[in-house]
DNA sequence: CTAAGATCTGTAGTCAATACAGGTTCAAGC
DNA sequence: GCTTGAACCTGTATTGACTACAGATCTTAG
């Protein structure tokens, strides 16, 4: 049985995060202390610890809400879940494409510019 | 002299954009029709296209914000301008970084999937 | 027993817009 | 000249995913 502190600091999260995630709705609350602090069980802490690592391989809230919905239930099929990861990972793939774009562009201009002292500049230009 | 609505059609940016963007305080509020409609000449046009190139290369506003105040001044030295353009191509390339070790982690995922119809997702059990 | 630290609540602020409501003004067609 | 619909005006609310703060209560170590 462990704090929100105590939580945080084992899943490396920020305090305040658990407390939206339960405001949200993202979590279910957790029991309480007699004075009113919340305490979380092992099976707390293992939903916790999941919606952490959905949101950290880039999943929107709302798509890691419907996943915990559908894992809840049982009633669901591998395939329909490979389908939203799939879905993620083209949309991490596009995110890339567009990077690699500004780093090309970015790297153009940079590699024009003659790094004097004056303010007449490659990059400026690009810019303008 | 275009209005807001034609500026916005003319360099492919959404017209509160425009607005947003004078209520912040980057760019200058433009001449106004005695009825109090905004007017842009070439001159807010142009610096207008510069804010949204350099939004578009993924500067934060106040980058773009701090950049306009050191050309605006004249006062700066080409070599200053590229620090700061390969300060954010280093931003570009650690978010490059970061979006392929997700890519690599999401592939792996999905690669152990099985597609069944079953509920024993082998996604589900990397996350849990 | 006391003082520091952790937790509680609710609310405001962040970034970069976007959306909306309710009101003018402009431009085209009749 | 009149009407109608698009474009514009203002201010405010909402988004997503938090983060920060204020002011109160609770816990814990010395």
């Amino acid at each position: 049985m462990l704090k929100r502190g105590e939580v945080a600091r084992q899943l490396d999260c920020h305090i305040e995060t658990v407390r939206y995630y339960e405001g949200i709705g993202l979590i279910e609350p957790p029991q309480r202390t007699q004075s009113g602090h919340r305490v979380y069980d092992s099976d707390d802490v293992a939903r916790l610890r999941f919606v952490l690592r959905l949101r950290d391989l880039g999943f929107p809230l709302e798509d890691v809400r419907a996943l915990l919905a559908t894992v809840k239930t049982g009633d669901y099929a591998c395939a329909d879940i490979a389908v939203i990861a799939e879905h993620q990972l083209a949309e991490i793939r596009r995110k890339i494409d567009d990077l690699r774009r500004l780093e090309q562009t970015l790297m153009r201009m940079t590699e024009q510019c003659h790094r004097g002292s004056t303010p007449d500049c490659a990059i400026i230009e690009a810019l303008s």
